[in-house]
DNA sequence: TCGCGCGTCTTGTGATCACAAATCAACGAT
DNA sequence: ATCGTTGATTTGTGATCACAAGACGCGCGA
């Protein structure tokens, strides 16, 4: 009998509505700054107010949402200092699992890297989709996954979290150029994976990281707000 | 008339409730694993269960606590692995800020430190008391501040309350050793700030974190659970 | 003595409600 | 016109309740 059943859901309401609401951070489609109600949301999603607003909390415990002093919760928004502050703080944290990744690598690895790449590849020159987002993504957590550090990992998956919404920006504008370059230095990476090289690995990987954070300061995309105030908005 | 008034205290409640839990944790006083519930704290806290309820979901989306599959909530209790990683994860991160903070420090840095420190070792030498560990993690912090990293600063806090317990667990057993070796490499850290030396500074962070941590294995002090079970506590 | 049910109590989850503070709009005074 | 005020409405916080799922203890049977 037990094959014809598959097994139900048995998450709790608040966790759903949490993955809900993080992968619609995730892909931007909030605007940055814009502040979120407890009421609107489960409206919107169609449940009570308690699950949202523990989801809810747990995002601004994770610092994707802030909280403001009257209490009021809004998506977070970035000013340059604090954008290039989480850029170098990646550079630091993800070039460790990537050296870590490429000393050790599983056999896979960078088999599974070359493919990926490649649909990547394959996404930008075709229809530009979504789909090169999802692969920018697989490619790197296949490379920190690897690194097997589970809290680590936790870590960066925050630190996307945080910055992911940007990546966003530049897609929706039909910017591929980031993209592309991206995937040049992801070639970079795999050959020294290749190689188990963890040095040439990492740094490949901080100049990626490095390299399409200065993409938007120097295509000077409206990312930032001035004074906390309206951010990433005006581009949407 | 404003002088006559200090301000009085804004905080939601399931804000206080959550640095209460929180500087329990810190100091140790629940056992690693422990069961926490939410009408107990409650109760002992003497309010109603929702401010409870929140601050526990917010400790366990910062790690400080874990969600069992049944939803009961425990304090987090490391296996050696998990230990270790998040060893090498501090040893990575905080030697970033050490490096940032000696490269260019404000200048009282130095003597503050200076300050600190003797502090820690008058401490040490006097009574033994909890100011030993209070002045540990000032001198800590007070690094990491000058690098100006405010998120920075948010991830190294938040790894501080995971690992924070088990220093607390060596001054409890009355071991003062660790805690004196660590004044030692304190020095070092001071000298290479003056010197502005980045890189010294940061590696001698690095060796104070690390044989702290070697501290534990080699004193075979039960710190660790069995099959996720029973840490810590038989030491308590 | 050990294992297996079975009933009771406890626990987390989700819904709903009361309330105070914040937000917003219309309005009036300068 | 601009700013401050006032009133209505929205919003987050905290309390309480219903309910299903777990945890626990007791006793029965092997």
């Amino acid at each position: 009998m037990t094959e014809k059943l598959s097994p139900v859901d048995v998450s709790t309401l608040q966790e759903r509505v949490y993955l809900k609401l993080r992968q619609a951070l995730y892909q931007g489609k909030f605007a940055a700054g814009e502040t979120l109600t407890i009421r609107g949301l489960a409206a919107a999603l169609g449940t009570s107010a308690m699950p949202v607003r523990e989801a809810l909390q747990r995002l601004v415990a994770e610092k994707a949402l802030v909280q403001t002093p009257s209490r009021s919760i809004r998506v977070a928004s970035f000013t340059p200092e604090l954008f290039w502050e989480i850029i170098r703080i990646r550079m630091s944290i993800e070039g460790m699992a990537t050296k870590r990744a490429a000393l050790n690598p599983p056999p896979p690895l960078a088999g599974a890297l070359r493919d990926i790449n490649a649909k990547m590849i394959a996404a930008i020159k075709g229809g530009f989709t979504e789909e090169v987002l999802d692969a920018n993504k697989e490619f790197h957590f296949a490379i920190y996954e690897a690194a097997e550090m589970p809290q680590l990992l936790e870590i960066i998956n925050n630190l996307w979290l945080r910055t992911g919404p940007y990546l966003g920006v530049a897609y929706r504008m039909g910017y591929s150029d980031p993209f592309l370059t991206g995937t040049r230095f992801h070639e970079r990476i795999i050959q020294a994976i290749e190689r188990r090289d963890g040095r040439r690995a990492a740094s490949g990987l901080k100049v990626d990281i490095w390299a399409t954070a200065k993409w938007f300061t120097r295509h000077r995309i409206a990312i930032f707000g001035e004074d906390e105030e309206r951010p990433l908005q005006a581009v949407l």
